[in-house]
DNA sequence: TTGTTTTGTAGTTTCGAATAACAATTATGG
DNA sequence: CCATAATTGTTATTCGAAACTACAAAACAA
């Protein structure tokens, strides 16, 4: 029943503009629209938007998928490496994980040369769920990609980059 | 105490790269670099982050000063109008008006053509908030233009622009 | 008038993240 | 060697932002 009136999720900031329908609808954002932290959110929550229903079918989410990620590159790696690659704390990372391991997804496999840490790896069903998940984020990319145009992918990549250096 | 070690949040992810210091510290973020999700994220939370800082004198969280900002632009509005500009849920922003109302920030006034509704206004103390969070803002954005360069900014709110629209 | 829509609310839940405290283990300095 | 410090994983608690359901009061429409 919440079909097209409920739709506050950022589909209310860019109506008005053009048609005033004379009778007090929406408002504008105004000074809003030219602030970075803004307009950086409202693309971020509509990427992630994005994001997570594509993942639909596979129940992930994308810190979730991240994890999966990092996992098939850096296989092996211990909790406090993957967490600090991914700028989450030790403590959250725990729970994040728990939550794949027992989905079978991911296994913490004792270190050999520390009994303190773990070694991290995949299960073969993670590596299936990291393939799958990885073709739906190409496919959603490509359509990121139309929406930015020629070369703003790589454009868009490289101001997101310098606002992220810390300092 | 949790000085430069605990320094987690998105500061682990540029390590590495250049000087392997062969023992085994951190990972590098891979594939996942290339991804506007997560490098859209990362870079949300690190402006976030500043914002909320230079915010920190006033006790004023982004979205509080997106609502000042929004009554200052638009004052009279009424809660779901404001709502919607935002794309906030009319039932999260009573809670969100509510401590601007009770910090004496912003006020409801009884809308005179509809009892169901408020317009909402800015107090004298919130016009002055206002006032000075926007100058701090200022300053914020002159620091993120460094970053950027020059057209920076531009280039990024078109893109921005861009990915933030829904459909 | 009767039924529908709008408006503001309350309450509950979820997700991501921060923080403090702790046990086990490893590393280090005297 | 041993006392002390640092690292690693963990539990538990808290918070902010957001989603969702359900409601009552008022306005609107047929």
């Amino acid at each position: 029943m919440s079909s097209n009136v409920d739709k506050t999720t950022a589909a209310g900031a860019m109506a008005a503009a053009t048609a005033k329908d004379a009778r007090s609808p929406a408002i504008e954002i105004g000074p809003l629209a030219g602030m970075i932290g803004y307009v950086l959110r409202r693309a971020q929550l509509a990427v992630f938007d994005d994001v997570i229903a594509n993942f639909s079918e596979l129940d992930l989410r994308p810190a979730e998928y991240s994890v999966l990620v990092l996992l098939g590159h850096a296989p092996g790696a211990k909790q406090s490496d993957v967490a600090a690659a991914l700028g989450i704390q030790r403590a959250n990372f725990v729970v994040l994980f728990d939550r794949l391991e027992r989905r079978g997804l991911a296994r913490r496999s004792s270190a050999p040369n520390d009994r303190r840490s773990y070694a991290l790896y995949l299960t073969d069903e993670g590596e299936k769920v990291l393939a799958r998940a990885t073709s739906l984020e190409s496919q959603h990319e490509r359509v990121l990609d139309e929406k930015l145009g020629p070369g703003g992918r790589e454009r868009l990549l490289e101001l997101l980059g310098k606002l992220a250096e810390r300092g």
